[in-house]
RNA sequence: GCUCGGAUGGUGGAAUCGGUAGACACGAGGGACUUAAAAUCCCUUGGCCAUUACGGCUGUGCGGGUUCAAGUCCCGCUCCGAGUACCA
């Protein structure tokens, strides 16, 4: 019988899906174990062998962990919300769910060939109702609710209500990003639409005016992950910075808890630094310089309170509200002129210009301690988004002011001894301070470290300013202008105020409408809805909500897919409790993976989930990349050469289709047939071949590298693809696909069934096997049990290979040692164990077996080799039995023939014997 | 600029607590079987020098150090990758 494995998956496939192998329920008889998968955008172009990556090392792992007992959650579903689908739908008109649907379809065949051991039953998907009734549900609540800082979480919103009623804003323990100041009196004197819009300050979900990302080119705004180096992620367009009035959620009210509880998880730690990175912790001062001349006075922050004596002129961001409080008559046209100036400048632009710009204000402040008059100025280095939107200058020890300084002919003092300021500033946080002493503060010759501290516990003695630690992490912008997302809860009453619909108005269904456009009037796509208003007639917000809202609490859904009454019912999420292997890329680590904590801490904060981290152990698989195929056209000509003749024409090379090349040999017949151009093309050859040129590239369509796992599949096999994608390489690296060692693989799954049959006959005998059968077995045991544990499945592979290389020159047949080497082989190539495991007599389905625990006993050498060494360098090797002390095993070392000859005649210094392994003779 | 990773044969990559490199696979070379090819099997394969030897030297990006012993630890570089970037 030949390993024929087209027939062998389609069985085993079936049989899975018939007998619902894979679908699990709530068991308390057996720990639990949640092993998740990023669930994919579905987008147009399928899977390509780089994505089942993460999905089948994320399978062995369910696999292997249910056959040690445990009652796995390993469950698949899509993230369905996105822009593709919606430009799609602009261009051709098509609903994005028609597009959505379909591209789901596709995904699930090509999946489900792989054989994975998903629970289908508990598919989720992000534009269901069903699902995003819960991002709404969810939404609500943020809404409803405060962050109580003195508590360290939410609260809902009617507690500071209470509050405000009792003390006004006096010492309110409420995060917000308003500047309000009241009094328990005027709190109630305040009336709907005022107090609504105070309220509006705290929220943790709000709409607030904000500096926001807005993308002309897709028509919305995009949150800070989603932008990099002043361009959309998606699609490369420039975005501009824009004050708009948009849905924020308050992810930097938990950014303290973000930060510690990183600690408390198991993730890489290049992710958990880009997570701190993003969040960006920093301790520092915060201070009052007042104007001169004015009641005004400006707040600052610093990281380097001690630098006070070499501030020099101060900085406000364009966008500051302090601008038009300093701004003087006579300086009010340069203002306007600059303030304009920077409005047009997008991000990208003031990013690459990198051009010292700035005016001055009119107005001076003055510096607290020296007592000094310094200008202000406005310039576009300072933002209006960190601190305070101030700052004070420090060129001598800060390179931007630095660089303004001289720009404008500002004064530079140094601070710190041996600091040469005239070519640049010194940044560095050392040094022995100087010049920095009056009557009022003495920093000099201390170190900059203690200079920080006194000047620190000096300002609040003096009530100048106070400690403060400030965050980078910014709030999330929360409202798309787009179609196809989940909208909004809220309508707008008579003073179209923002109000919460009731939580049994959920689901609010996505309308249909005409055109996946803006209105005419430029509202969002919405705007064109019938009828788009709330139970009571009132108008319904027009945007959705982005991406990362479908996405944050998904883990949580699978958890119990099918309630109606509850994201999750409590013992079920008791039960699960949270996801304690997630697979993903590391493309996420801002994005999706801070929402996610952020949302899941926001539940966790009114007992809707029982942990405080959603994701315990976070592993990150590599990118595959593809490896592009290239012809070389000469200019001009339909003619193309040869890899090695190229460098003596003029020539363009292009990207051709890798199906077309075979170890980069170009089929011709099928270059010429592949487009109409090349139909008469012409050939110079080497060697009568046409060698093509390649390169390491992202896999994409327009590289026309991409390697389809179905082909795959179709041509060696799903094991054979799980194995080799396993066997390429670590899971977390990044590596090109290279499809030249996939035979190997396929012929070890091939030996391997060599040892089951010889020609139709079965040779399998229940015979007790020897020593060194049950030796090699009990070896790969060990071996494969610690490499998954440490998701180190490339060398859990080799160790299979030398395992059936083993038993094959032993000749094994023995029953027992196949048992036991089926299940191991299970997670790995699902789908040959299946049918080893029945062709040796079993019952049921492997995936029921039992893990099998190896025996030490087994793995004992009778002997143990040493190889001594004389002068560092191996000489010889002895044997001796196991279990010999060191001392004699020092004895026979010395006492081999070959002993006298390295010792020349001298006595051993020092002899070092290591357990197992070494006798090295020092002389 | 800052932060975090990484560098091992022709290639992908092994090497647990520091224990004497290169597992496993690909590729390459040689051989067997075959009319031939495919498939399969066997041998060789880091480099250099030898081939009388179970032989010698050298070798994990570069330069130092610690140690009986360093791919592994420490110091100083070079290069590559990732994240982030007027964050005060």
């Amino acid at each position: 019988m030949e390993y024929n494995f087209k027939e062998i998956e389609k069985k085993w496939q079936r049989y899975w899906r018939e007998n619902k192998i894979y679908q699990v329920e709530v068991d308390h008889t057996k720990p639990k174990f949640y092993v998740l998968d990023m669930f994919p955008y579905p987008s147009g172009a399928g899977l390509h062998v780089g994505h089942p990556l993460g999905y089948i090392a994320s399978d062995i792992y369910a696999r292997y962990k249910r056959l040690k007992g445990f009652n796995v959650l390993h469950p698949m579903g899509y993230d369905a919300y996105g822009l593709p689908a919606e430009q799609y739908a602009i261009q051709t008109g098509q609903h994005p769910e028609i597009t959505t649907n379909q591209n789901i379809g596709r995904y699930r065949e090509q999946l489900d060939k792989i054989g994975f051991c998903y629970d289908w039953n508990r598919e989720v998907r992000t534009c269901d109702p069903k699902y995003y009734k819960w991002t709404q549900w969810a939404f609500l609540k943020m809404f409803k609710s405060y962050y109580n800082t003195e508590l360290d979480k939410a609260r809902p919103i009617e507690e500071l209500v209470e509050y405000f009623e009792k003390n006004g804003t006096k010492d309110c323990p409420a995060h917000t990003n308003g500047n309000n100041d009241f009094t328990a009196d005027e709190w109630k004197a305040f009336s709907k639409v005022e107090k609504e819009n105070i309220l509006m300050d705290y929220r943790i979900a709000y709409r607030g005016n904000t500096m926001v990302n807005w993308c002309a080119k897709l028509g919305t705004v995009l949150a800070n992950d989603e932008v990099s180096e002043g361009v959309s992620i998606r699609g490369g367009y420039p975005v501009e910075q824009k004050m708009m009035s948009q849905w924020c959620l308050r992810v930097s009210a938990y950014a303290g808890r973000l930060l510690r509880d990183l600690d408390t998880i198991e993730w890489t730690d290049s992710i958990k630094e880009t997570q701190r990175n993003w969040i960006g912790y920093s301790e520092g001062a915060e201070m009052t310089f007042p104007v001169a001349d004015s009641d005004e006075s400006l707040l600052i922050f610093t990281t380097r309170a001690d630098t006070i004596f070499g501030v020099t002129f101060m900085v406000l961001a364009p966008e500051s509200e302090y601008v038009d409080k300093v701004v003087t008559a006579e300086q009010r046209a340069a203002v306007d002129a600059y303030l304009d100036e920077v409005k047009h400048k997008t991000e990208r632009e003031r990013l690459i210009e990198k051009k010292v710009s700035g005016v001055f204000s009119g107005s001076y402040a003055i510096n607290p301690i020296s007592l000094k008059k310094i200008p202000i100025y406005i310039s576009d280095y300072v933002l209006a988004g960190y601190g305070t939107g101030a700052i004070m200058a420090v060129p001598a020890h800060d390179s931007r002011d630095y660089a303004f300084a001289k720009h404008f002919d500002l004064p530079i003092i140094p601070l710190i001894e041996g600091a040469d300021v005239s070519e640049e500033s010194f940044d560095a946080k050392e040094g022995i301070m100087c010049n920095s002493s009056n009557e009022m503060l003495q920093l000099n010759g201390l170190q900059v470290k203690d200079a920080i501290a006194k000047t620190k516990e000096f300002i609040e003695e003096k009530g100048i300013g106070k400690v403060k630690v400030n965050y980078r992490l910014r709030d999330a912008i929360f409202s798309r202008q787009r179609y196809w997302g989940e909208p909004f809860p809220i309508y707008y009453d008579e003073d179209n105020q923002p109000q919460a619909l009731e939580e049994s108005e959920l689901p609010l269904l996505l309308p249909e409408v005409d055109k996946f456009l803006p209105t005419e009037t430029g509202e969002p796509p919405l705007g064109r809805a019938k009828n788009w208003v709330a139970a009571n007639g009132r108008p319904l917000e027009l945007c959705t909500m982005p991406g990362f809202a479908g996405s944050s609490a998904y883990y949580l859904r699978y958890m119990d897919p099918h309630n109606d009454e509850a994201l999750v019912d409590k013992d079920v999420d008791e039960y699960w409790r949270q996801v304690d292997l997630y697979i993903g890329g590391t493309e996420h680590a801002t994005g999706h993976l801070i929402y996610s904590r952020f949302w899941n801490k926001f539940l966790y904060d009114y007992g809707y989930v029982c942990e405080a981290e959603p994701f315990k152990k976070l592993f990150n698989q590599g990118m595959i990349q593809g490896r592009s195929n290239f012809v070389y056209r000469i200019k001009d000509t339909n003619t193309f050469v040869t890899l090695n003749k190229k460098d003596d024409y003029d020539v363009t090379p292009i990207h051709v289709d890798v199906n077309m090349v075979s170890a980069d040999v170009l089929d011709i017949e099928k270059f010429r047939a592949w487009r109409p151009e090349f139909k008469d093309a012409e050939f110079i050859l080497e060697k009568d071949k046409y060698i093509c040129g390649w390169a390491i590239e992202k896999m994409s369509k327009s590289m026309f590298n991409v390697v389809n796992p179905d082909d795959i599949v179709e041509r060696y096999g799903a094991d054979t693809l799980r194995l080799y994608e396993m066997f390429l390489g670590p899971v977390e690296a990044s590596k090109p696909w290279d499809t030249n060692g996939i035979d190997g693989v396929n012929r070890f799954l091939k030996r391997l069934w060599g040892l089951f049959f010889n020609g139709d006959e079965l040779k399998i005998v229940d015979e007790q096997p020897s020593a060194e059968e049950l030796k090699s077995l009990h070896k790969l045991i060990k071996k494969v049990s610690g490499d998954i544990e440490a998701l180190s499945y490339n060398t859990s592979v080799a160790a299979f290979m030398i395992c059936v290389n083993e038993l094959y020159s032993l000749k094994c047949n023995k029953k027992a040692i196949f048992d036991d080497l089926i299940v191991l082989l299970a997670p790995f190539a699902p789908h040959i164990s299946e049918e080893l495991w029945h062709v040796l007599g079993h019952e049921g389905t492997v995936c029921d077996a039992q893990w099998p625990a190896w025996n030490e006993d087994y793995l004992k050498e009778s002997t143990i080799k040493y190889t001594v060494l004389f002068k560092g360098r191996p000489r010889y090797n002895i044997e001796v039995p196991a279990g010999t002390d060191a001392a004699e095993v020092e004895r026979v070392a010395l006492a081999h023939e070959g002993a006298a000859k390295w010792l020349e005649g001298k006595a051993p210094k020092k002899v070092i014997v290591v357990p197992n392994k070494i006798v090295n003779v020092v002389i």
